[in-house]
RNA sequence: CGGGGCGUGGCGCAGUCUGGUAGCGCACUUGACUGGGGGUCAAGUGGUCAGAGGUUCAAAUCCUCUCGUCCCGACCA
């Protein structure tokens, strides 16, 4: 490709909209186009680096036995409706009505749709297992996208479906999905991590999630130091403390503790580390106004494990003033366990606590040298907390670090909560008939370009993995104009690198140097050759790795295998 | 959906408080000089100041409404 008949928009300054460091340099590589809020286009740069992405993936899928199919990004709501979701969805569908006044909306996942096709065309058990997959885009209306293409309304996926008569099929495919996935993240060249992952409201038994690691990521992951362990800390466990607590050594008593409300200005008020301080929460209950939930203060409360619990009432809602005034009789920053009358859930931790701090319930007062059973009875524990760094590994080998993470696939085993409502099944060996289970498997395509960004940059710009870049090797001529002998070398090298099946810039445009440069390192191709007069006196090129700090003189002659031999590796 | 910020040429911004000829840098066009890390000089192109309504002799500027957009939170297979 010849630069003056590709669209190199690029810009020296950061639009002031974006945020983080892959929005800004998507923008000012020209790789993006925001038409509105959360809706791209992709230049022809971007593009280039999309289809990279694609490619792998779409090979990875074909090898993992899955058959490509493209369904219809509008989608009637009668299947919708089947399956429940209409409703549930809300507003994150855009919806729409045709002509008829029917109504319809911009697939935002596809299970309907795939569902509906498998059960009008698969009929015996002959034909199952079998997996499809489209790569397509998707709207979501998200009440906030943001970060460019990382969180977009519109946005490219992969979206895989697997159809078993039996859980020990669907496990099987999954398995081999989770090796595909695998094989896929390994080929972009970035360092990501597979975690185990919470389900989420899709239910399913088995659910994975594969995380680009930077630390710009939207999610944490906790993984041990000595072990495979890792998942989101949405999910993430620790060991579990069964220990008796310390022995109470200290007298309860009251204390005054006027204007202290967080737990951070108790603790510092009454000279205690945090670690010595309970933390009491009000969320709402099921059956009872609040639920009180009590962590060691140091400890954050996991409301996706919160919400699990029989007596929280789902979704997950904290209690507002007044019902934390009707509930304890004070504000929020006074809440203790003692003498409260609502269910109690306490974090393990929180058992094992001993000689504590909390509060009493009334305004500007709380307890310290607080212990379980002689004051407060004992609850059975619960785990409610995010792990830390520094916790125990749940399967005892090693301690848990934690990370940030972009979400860039996730796998589930849904089991037969879309095939059961939507009545797909098939024949199995007895001619009896039988509903389906169900895996499904997601990719971010557009996802991984910014998370790829996100992980290899530097202060010049993008440094593309080599199997992302949009070009393999960029060929910039010095004085391309007047010499007749760069000219003539630098056309050769672009028809013999072209040939070798190379993806080639060539910078024919009326640039000065600098700012040819400046725009290579800036849309990040991987190797880059300078042809100047001064060198070709030597018979030689100039020869660098975007990554590198120097360049090296190159004779002309083995340009082509130096630039071959390096994408190899 | 709640809170906040911002809308002035393609991009980054000043001007708004205190109403009076719409500006700066970058980019873009042409020419000259230049020619290995975003060069210099000169001459140019391009803006109904987000939109509507109002106040005023006069509105980018003051008032009202609407829209867009970004941030924080909530939300989110």
């Amino acid at each position: 490709m010849r630069s003056s008949n590709f669209l190199l928009s690029t810009l020296k300054e950061t639009p002031a909209d974006a945020e983080i460091v892959s929005h800004q340099l998507m923008l000012r590589a020209g790789m993006i186009s925001k038409l509105a809020a959360g809706i791209y286009t992709w230049m022809p740069l971007g593009l280039r680096v999309l289809r990279k992405v694609e490619k792998i993936v779409r090979e990875e899928m074909d090898a993992a036995g899955a058959q490509e199919v493209l369904m219809p990004a509008t989608q009637p709501a009668e299947l919708w409706e089947e399956s429940g979701r209409w409703g549930k969805f809300g507003p994150l569908l855009l919806s729409f009505t045709d002509r008829h006044d029917r109504s319809f909306c911009f697939g935002p996942t596809h299970e309907e749709v795939i569902t509906d096709m498998v059960r009008r065309n698969v009929r015996s058990y002959r034909q199952l297992p079998a997996s499809f997959y489209q790569i397509q885009t998707k709207f979501r209306d998200e009440t906030r996208p943001r970060f460019g293409v990382m969180r977009a309304r519109e946005f490219l996926m992969k979206d895989a479906y697997s159809f078993h008569l039996d859980d020990e099929s669907l496990a099987a495919t999954y398995e081999r999905m989770r090796q595909a996935y695998c094989a896929i993240f390994d080929r972009t060249g970035l360092t990501y991590r597979m975690v185990e992952a919470d389900s989420g409201a899709i239910g399913g038994a088995a659910s994975h999630e594969f995380h680009v690691l930077a630390d710009s990521g939207e999610d944490a992951i906790a993984y041990s130091d000595a072990s495979d362990y890792a998942a989101n800390v949405e999910k993430a466990t620790t060991q579990l403390v069964t220990a008796e607590p310390a022995v109470a050594t200290e007298a309860m008593q009251r204390v005054a503790t006027p204007g202290q409300h967080s737990v951070e200005e108790v603790a510092k008020f009454l000279k205690l580390p945090l670690q010595q301080v309970l933390k009491t929460l009000l969320v709402k209950g099921t059956d009872t106004p609040v639920v009180a939930i009590l962590l060691r203060a140091d400890h954050e409360l996991n409301e996706v494990k919160v919400e699990k619990l029989e007596q929280v009432a789902s979704p997950f809602e904290f209690a507002n003033d007044a019902e934390i005034k009707a509930a304890a009789g004070c504000g929020a920053g006074s809440i203790g366990p003692l003498g409260l009358d609502v269910p109690i859930v306490a974090d393990h931790a929180a058992l094992a606590m001993a000689n504590f701090a909390c509060g009493a319930n009334s305004d500007g007062e709380h307890l310290s040298g607080v212990n379980w059973s002689r004051d407060l009875p004992l609850v059975n524990g619960q785990d409610v907390r995010n792990v830390v760094a520094g916790d125990p590994s749940p399967d005892g080998e090693g301690i848990l670090s934690i990370v940030r993470g972009i979400e860039v696939g996730h796998i589930f085993q849904l089991g037969d909560t879309y095939s059961r409502a939507m009545n797909a099944t098939c024949l199995d060996e007895n001619g009896k008939d039988r509903v389906l289970t169900m895996g499904c498997y997601g990719i971010g395509v557009s996802r991984v370009v910014a998370a790829a960004i996100e992980q290899h940059w530097d202060d010049r710009g993008i440094l593309w993995p080599q199997a992302l870049a949009p070009f393999d090797v960029a060929i910039v001529p010095i004085n391309l104009q007047r010499s007749e002998q760069v000219r003539e070398v630098a056309e050769k090298l672009y028809a013999e690198l072209t040939a070798a099946g190379l993806d080639v810039l060539f910078d024919d445009r009326k640039e000065r140097p600098g700012v040819m440069f400046a725009d290579m390192d800036l849309i990040g191709i991987p190797q880059r050759l300078v042809i100047g007069e001064r060198g070709l006196a030597e018979g030689n090129v100039e020869y660098k790795l975007r990554s590198a700090d120097q360049s090296e003189d190159i004779a002309l002659a083995e340009a082509v295998a130096k630039v071959t031999e390096q994408l190899s590796k």
